[in-house]
DNA sequence: TATATTTGCAACTGAATGATTGCATAAATA
DNA sequence: TATTTATGCAATCATTCAGTTGCAAATATA
């Protein structure tokens, strides 16, 4: 059972359910009413998304909001990295944009 | 059949086919030499990216150079996008970032 | 011209994927 | 306490996916 960053977001549910809770944190059953599949469908959906850490999961009574974890989607924008230098410095501007990387690199 | 970039680039292989076009244009045999699969697989892998137009081919002769479509692979820095204000914006800008997203819902 | 090389396409296979239905558990509410 | 609500887990199913083998077409080379 492949699980990466990579394969959690190839599924457009998925992606759609990093959209809503990176602005509030949610409940499966909320998440459910913006699909048009059922909760159990999305309730897998957090599974996946949980297994690789993109999201976390925070108790509330009987209910469990999920929210972003942040600091993981980083990790495909790290991947990007190398290509975007590709397209960045198509405009000769390749001491800037590497010492910019450099200085952002935290 | 789904065929869309965040697809495309779910399979490891795929990424690392195109990390290496990233570097210099190959074809498709000098490219499963870098793989433990056959050339017939590496091909499928080819055609899902030409498919969403990852990359593109050049015939010369009887040889076929796969290169990268730089242009393309900007779409998913496109989607990192509204994610990466989350991360960037340290500093009390919360609010913005929040009703941007909502706002952006689509 | 005969042969070797490079490639794409088709058929097949086992595994993974996304979705559904049914059920169990725990917490809130009447 | 009895019922409703929120959730996770297991079993099942149809589809997709990645890989293989075999073959055909086109180009290069002997």
């Amino acid at each position: 059972m492949r699980r990466d960053i990579f394969q959690a977001i190839a599924d457009p549910t998925r992606r759609a359910i990093l959209v809503l809770i990176a602005a509030q944190a949610m409940t499966p059953n909320a998440l459910a009413e913006h699909f048009d599949t059922t909760r159990q469908a999305v309730s897998k959906h957090l599974k996946i998304l949980l297994e690789c850490d993109l999201i976390r999961q925070e108790q509330k009574g009987r209910e469990i909001y999920y929210q972003l974890e942040i600091d993981k989607m980083k990790e495909i924008d790290k991947w990007l990295e190398q290509f975007r230098q590709l397209w960045e410095t198509r405009f000769s501007q390749l001491d800037d944009v590497l010492s910019n990387l450099k200085n952002n690199k935290s």
